[in-house]
RNA sequence: GGUGGGGUAGCGAAGUGGCUAAACGCGGCGGACUGUAAAUCCGCUCCCUCAGGGUUCGGCGGUUCGAAUCCGUCCCCCACCA
């Protein structure tokens, strides 16, 4: 069931930043093939976050890809961390979520990770499970494995104390937390980005403080947005959804920066290391840097829905972008009598979300951005009647087929 | 606790009594170009039923024919010092 060390580390070390520590990992790896016992790795996950995109997904395919290769996979929902407020100290009016707000949160969790892991073979834990269950003597013992110079040693609270900013007392507990995590599950190995660095690595310092065997981290590096420059998120608007459309989804994919393809195989997808490198092979012999990402567009689009509705939105990319051509299965509006003209039915674009308002509409099409079975609108034509089958086209990417 | 400086459209940042719905930059949108792009160029970007109308410049209340701009008050931020 479990392939050699030496065929896993590959995996296992695709995209990964950096890996504390490698040798330790080897030895678990070939401990665990020689007893076929899977290695339990964790993930931790904030019960605050929304929406997943692929900046996030990044850990989660790479837990996927453990999984995959027989390990067993630990989701650990911070939902004790999460009532008790804001780990970061920055908007102290947060209020702390309470525990049903983070059993709601956690449900629209499930089926954005589900998309990605396995979920017979994925064990979800909430840590309020154990961390209530400590007493104040408890928290204390645990307190004293770490020295105050030693918290200082974050980043985080260094700036802060640098720069004299506050840093609350409790704010130390939270790497403690997420450690005391990994000392409960006994997790052999952790995921993260870096910016988890120091919690992780707390983790190993307990598990070692409470005589475990210590966790083998591994960061995942952060993953750039649509823009290139800065990490994936969703408020600066250069995310890729895990739950967006399948057309959109492929459409974005096809708008990352050339220099970024590869690295979009290696944290996005599930690809072989060795078919990566000759992915890379052929965009160094000089092959049209599209073409791959059209190979990659499909990966990632059939990560999320499956052939079938990739295979149409690359159908879809094609005619639309590439032939600039009205493509197949585009979203129909059903008129009725009342809706004779264009003008009459701007009301209906509008509560279909093709456009925010008739003033918006009325400025695209002085703007030249809106057609008409491929005829580009003018205002006057607003009062044409409109035919069944007729086509509108807003934009690039708004279509709409009107029936009768 | 003290002293000083701020809060302007999605963000950054001008503006200190009428010519300001508010310069400029970024972002976003549309168009041209293209390999989906990027780069570049042009246009739009408070809201609306757009040759017109409505509501804005931290909140509230004043002064004034007229205020983002002056006064009062409240809230919130930041810097330096203690």
């Amino acid at each position: 069931m479990f392939l050699v060390p030496e065929e896993q580390l590959p995996i296992i070390l695709k995209g990964v930043q950096t890996v504390v520590d490698e040798r330790e990992l080897k030895d678990k790896l070939q401990y665990s093939y020689d007893t076929r016992k899977p290695l339990i790795v964790k993930l931790g996950l904030d019960p605050s976050a929304p929406d997943i995109h692929l900046g996030h997904a990044v850990v989660l395919r790479k837990m996927k890809q453990l999984q995959d290769l027989g390990h067993q996979i630990v989701i650990i929902i911070g939902d004790f961390t999460g009532r008790i407020g804001d780990p970061t100290g920055k908007s102290k009016g947060r209020a702390a979520l309470s525990s049903e707000q983070v059993k709601e949160n956690a449900k629209t969790y499930y089926n954005q990770i589900f998309k990605i892991l396995d979920e017979n073979k994925t064990i979800v834990r909430f840590n309020s499970e154990w961390l209530s269950a400590l007493n104040f003597e408890d928290v204390i013992q645990l307190a004293s494995s770490i020295s105050v110079a030693r918290m200082l040693e974050r980043d985080d609270f260094q700036k802060r104390y640098k720069n004299e900013v506050p840093i609350s007392l409790h704010e130390f507990f939270y790497p403690l937390m997420q450690g005391y995590d990994s000392v409960e599950i006994k997790a052999d190995i952790e995921l993260g980005g870096t910016d988890q660095t120091f919690n992780i690595l707390m983790g190993r310092q307990l598990q070692k403080h409470f005589g475990l065997e210590k966790q083998i981290a591994l960061f995942m590096p952060l993953l750039e947005g649509l823009d290139g420059i800065e990490k994936m998120s969703k408020s600066l608007g250069n995310y890729i959804g895990v739950n967006e459309a399948p057309e959109v989804m492929f459409k974005k994919v096809m708008e990352v920066p050339d220099s970024l393809i590869i690295k979009y195989f290696e944290l996005a997808t599930d690809e072989h290391p060795s078919r990566i490198g000759k992915t890379q092979e052929r965009l160094e012999q000089g092959e049209n840097p599209r073409d791959i990402k059209l190979e990659l567009a499909e990966i990632i689009t059939t990560l999320y829905h499956g052939e079938e509705e990739a295979e149409k939105a690359f159908d879809f990319f094609k005619t639309a972008f590439q032939k600039r051509e009205i493509p197949e299965n585009i979203p129909m509006l059903t008129l009725t009598l009342e809706h004779q003209t264009l003008e009459q039915v701007i009301p209906l674009l509008i509560e279909n979300q093709l456009v925010k308002s008739k003033s918006e509409f009325i400025r695209l099409i002085s703007q030249n951005g809106v057609s008409l079975n491929q005829q580009k609108l003018r205002k006057e034509d607003l009062v044409n009647v409109i035919q069944s089958k007729d086509v509108l086209q807003i934009g690039k990417k708004r279509f709409i087929q009107f029936m009768r």
